[in-house]
Formats: C-alpha cells, structure tokens, sequence
DNA sequence: CTGTTAGCGCGTTCAT
DNA sequence: ATGAACGCGCTAACAG
C-alpha cells in the first residue's frame, strides 16, 4: 500500500463552469477574451474560480478543435550528437524561439541524423505548424533532406542553404558567406599573398562550401595567379585540426595565409604555428569565419567576417508567422550581409 | 483572384480506412503496432494506402484521446534575450533533447523573463508533460519561479540549483560547482596565494554562488589568514569584464590569483592584464571554470574545472522519463562530479 | 481478425 | 448575456 495521493484529475472548462455557476461557453467566452458577451460581474466569478481550482486549457483539445498547431519545428540534422553544441545553430535557435515566443507560438526542437529523418516522431506525426531546419551532410542529402520536409506540405525554412525552391511553400534563410569568402580573398590579396591553404571541417556544411567559392572567385578576378590549396580535418576539435594541419606542412613549404572554416580552426591552427615558431602575421596570415566573442579572446585578436547568426534566428520567425498569418511566403530567399573584421592575424 | 491550389484536407484515419476498405480501428491498430489484430495482408494494404494519401497522425487528437503529453517544457528564465546563447545552457538542452527525441518525446524551449513565467503560453495552457528549467536572478527570485512551476502539479526538474523539496514532484540536477570551488582554493593556497580576487557577473546565478562558497569554504579550513575580495561585472561581455578589473585595480594592489565565475570572464581579465605586462602566472594567477573547449584556445591555457553540462541534460532526461513511467523521481537531488584541470595560468 | 460505439476537452452554431 | 447540441481525429472497450 503507498502512501501517494490520488491522482487528481485535472481540472476542465465544465469544472470551472459549475463552480462559477454558468455554462461552459461562458468560461470559453472569458478565456478567450470575447468580453462582448459576458458581463463583468460574471468575467470576476470566472476568473477567481480559474485561479482557485488552477485551471489550465488543455492545448490539445483547443487546438484539434481549431484545427491549427501553436508550434513551429526546428530540426537539426547532424551526425554529431552534441547537435545543438555548435555556436551558431544556437545563436540561431535562440533568435528563433524568442520571436515565436513573443506571438505566443512555441519552439520544439529535434535532433536527428540524416536517416531519421523519415522516422522521426516530428515528421511522422502532425504537431507543428512548420518546419525550420538547420542541415549538415553532402549537397546530396542536403537535398534529399529538404525534399523530404517540402513534401510533407507544410511551410519550410532551411538556413545557410543557397537554393530557391520555386513555387514550392519554401524559404531558404542565410548570410552573405560567399561575399564574406570574396572579402577575405580580396584583403589577403591586397597584402600580396599568393599560396593560400583553406582547412575544412570533413562534415560538409553548405555555408563552408559558399565561402569557398567566394574565395575561389576573388582569386580569379585578381587574374588567377594565386593558388588555393584545400585540406579537410575529420572534425573541428582543436586536436584534428592541428593535426592536418601538422601534417600537411610536414610536406609542403609554408603557405603566405591560412583561411579557416570557422574561427575555432582558424584559431586552433595559429596555436599550432606559435607552437612551432612561425609568426603570425608576418610568416603566416590567418583568417577566421563567423566572430564569435568568444575566440577573439585568442591574442592576436584573429581577422575573421562576423555572422549576424542570431538575427537569422530572428529573420526565421518573422518569416514564420508571417507565412502561416497570410498563407504564404513573401520572399523565397533572405540573405543578411556579412561584415569583414579585421584583427592582428593579417 | 488568386492562383493558389486549394488547400488540400490533410488525410484523417477515416481516409486511409476507406481506401483501404477497412474499419478505421484497424488503421489504429496497424499504426500503433497492435499487429495480433490484423492479418499481414490487411496490414499491408492499409501501409500502402498510408503512404500514398501522405497520411501523418494528428498528435493533438491523439494526446487528447490517450491524456498523455508526448513533450517536455524547457523554460530558461534569464533577462537577456539571448538566453540560449550561452554555452553552459546549449549543451545542457542538447543532451536532454537527444535524450528524449530517442525515446520519442519531443522538447519545447521557452525562453522568458521572470515575471513572464505566469502568462507564458506553456504555463497557462496544458501542453507539456513535464518542465525541465533553467533559472537565473537572486535567490528570491529563483525560489519564486520555481514554487510557481511546482504549482503547477507536474514534474520540475531545476538545473543547477542548490535545493531539495521533499515530498514534492521535483528533482534538483546539479554539477558540484561548490566542491570545484573548493578545489580551486586549495590548488591556489597550496602556491601560497594570500590575496584572491573573485570576477563574477552581475546577474545572480546559482551555481556561481555555490562556486564562491566553495572557495571560502577552502579559505576557512586553511586557517582563514586568506583574503577573498568579489568585485562583479555588468555583464560577462569582455568589455564590461575588463572595465570592472581596470577599475578594482585603479586602488588596489595586485591580488595574487584572479578567479572568474567562468572562462569568458577569466580570459577577459587575463587579457587584461597582458595588455597591462602584468605576468602570468608569475605576478597574478589565473582561474577560470567550466572548461569549454573555445576558451582553451587563449594562451597560456587557463587553469579550470571542467563542466559537463551535456551530461546534466541528459540526466534530466533520463530522470524525467523515468519519472513518467514510474509516477515518481527516483532522487530528488543528483549532483554530477566535476573535474580540476590545472593549465599553465596557475 | 475486424467493426461499432462512445467520449477525451474544447469551441462553434444556433437557440433562448 | 447565457445554454445545448454537435463534432474535431483518435482509440478503449466491447461485440461479432
């Protein structure tokens, strides 16, 4: 025999209604502020019977019966299971969530590998009213994976994906990195630089793949006489970054710069290279990608193009509600610019 | 006139049992697995017909018919609007997220601010099966929002919070901030520190005060001949850090170890004091706490106590599914042990 | 193995 | 200004 209380059940509209002493409509009428219809007197009594018996609607039940989700879904698709650890998807979640907090919709987030994604209980099941999703993988299943959303015919917002989708209830969300990668190209050039080593994250994140290509594009435009060498680290810990990068010097003479993916493997590589006596800038240039405060804590304070991450956040929900308040997108693509800072490493 | 298809009804049960030429209780059943109701073939004609139609279930009727909750609440009480920007809080809604995606629970995050926490929608409405927090403010305020959920007559799990309620539905799932405290204290008396100079932010967090305690509780069991000196900081921000240290400094004498609330703060202060050719560790000791791998990165490498804030949420999660399934937490306290990691800063 | 009935809690429609 | 009846989509209980 236990000592546990009872399960009380949960108070309903009707349990207000007869403690009030009116009907269940005019418990709905006060909650949901249709004050036209209910007097004062009566709006008090149901008000203090609510507090008194700690009623609470229940979300279910109001939502099938007007047939509308107050939930947006972010998915996270990534191999890794500290997902949401990355900086910038939480810089973008956080964003998110605050301005669908702020119109009384809710954030539900998943997690999940490329594969699960046909499986997973937030697919699988209808309750949210859209997706935003945030996508690692090969542009292969980058696609598949957006695929995969669109059809389940429900508003869909991806971040750092370079695609238009038209006529598709779709939106792709994400900052300038290409003309953050020319930026960097076009200062490192100007400082006469001719042998330049990108280090990559060996996960394939489209964002990484656009700065690239703006790089690639600033050096052709100076007449292509600068070489672009592109080394992969198996992830972005600082022990695999150094250590491509220890092994790529091993056999190869010092490059005039080196370009990291993000600010974390740009900075890991410096840390490798005062280690080894080569001095930064005057040896070796370094440059980063993303500025989070966090890594300007390195000195010298690292050349790096800040990334408005957070605002992306933000540009997501507005979109959000604004698609599921008029039925439809505005726009199909949002880029927000970039900003080029230049530290001590260039 | 527009030129939008129709909105399209989203297919229901009786859609697919129809098509299938079945009742739609065997649809339930094949759904929800109960496979020694219904013949192979059956099952897969309704399959079919499930795939074709894009038929998903509707959550909301679902939950309602079975009066369960397949969602957990994240709130995370803070001021700023960033809230989930901070790395300790990421890591920790992470492992918890994982953990419950895999057992096919869902997580709603919600930011706000303390006294949003009454008219918040996942407060008011009854729509999560369980609240996981994340609370900061002085300690006043902290009990207030937690009473309030507690309230609320669901299961609450705090994290890092110093308490225990017993007899309520409620579990406290902390790291031990106040043995870290300890043991940086004793690292530092054991090198003859005699002057401790504390950074910690304005904004009261729970596990910073159990920090300090920690390191006093060190001082006292050494004699108490030690000073401790605690100065705070607008914000964690590098700016607001290195303002208050110039300021401290202005009138007093160097202390003979800086300790900061975490390592953010400890770098802002070390960089500080490089810029000033103060040395490191030879005139002024430094340490910080929660070893992140980011702030590794500063040189020398700061001496810290590593944090594992993605193993606390996915303690919670555990906690809190167990506590679904059997009616009751099995603790109402679990306390993560943290680990001294000595750099080159002490 | 399959179908029928009833009702979860709420909001809408129509009546008073 | 208030109440009664109905149904949203789903599943438990029972009947066949």
């Amino acid at each position: 025999m236990t000592n546990e209380a009872p399960a009380r059940r949960r108070a309903t509209i009707k349990d207000v209604a007869k403690a009030a002493d009116v009907s269940p409509m005019t418990v709905s009428n006060v909650l949901n502020g249709r004050l036209q219809y209910v007097s004062a007197a009566t709006k008090k009594r149901v008000e203090r019977e609510i507090e008194r018996l700690g009623y609470r609607r229940q979300a279910n039940a109001r939502n099938l019966r007007v047939a509308e989700q107050r939930s947006i879904g972010m998915v996270i698709v990534d191999e890794s299971p500290a997902f949401l650890a990355d900086f910038f998807t939480c810089q973008v979640v956080a964003g998110l969530a605050n301005v669908l907090n702020s119109a009384d919709y809710t954030l539900t987030v998943q997690g999940m590998r490329g594969d699960q994604l046909e499986t997973s209980m937030i697919t699988r099941n209808f309750e949210v009213g859209g997706f935003c999703a945030m996508i690692a993988g090969s542009g292969e299943e980058r696609r598949a994976a957006i695929r995969r959303l669109v059809d389940l015919d429900q508003p869909v917002i991806v971040f750092q994906e370079p695609i238009t989708l038209p006529g598709a209830d779709f939106c792709a969300i994400r900052q300038d990195d290409r003309g953050g990668g020319r930026l960097i190209g076009d200062h490192l050039l100007a400082r006469r630089v001719e042998d330049f080593l990108a280090v990559v994250p060996a996960q394939d994140w489209p964002a990484i793949e656009e700065r690239l290509a703006g790089l690639r594009e600033s050096l052709a435009a100076n007449g292509g006489g600068a070489r672009l060498t592109v080394i992969a680290s198996a992830s972005e810990s600082f022990a695999d970054v150094q250590d491509v990068v220890a092994r790529h010097l091993a056999d190869h003479p010092l490059p005039g710069a080196i370009i990291g993916a993000n600010d974390p493997i740009a900075t890991a590589a410096m840390l490798y290279l005062f280690d080894h006596d080569v001095r930064v800038p005057d040896d070796v240039r370094i440059v980063g990608f993303n500025g989070f405060e966090a890594h300007r804590y390195a000195r010298p304070r690292l050349t790096t193009v800040d990334s408005a991450a957070y605002q992306l956040g933000e540009q997501a929900g507005r979109a959000m509600l604004e698609r599921l308040e008029s039925g439809r997108f505005a726009r199909n693509e949002c880029v927000l610019p970039v900003h080029f800072d230049a530290g001590a490493t260039t």
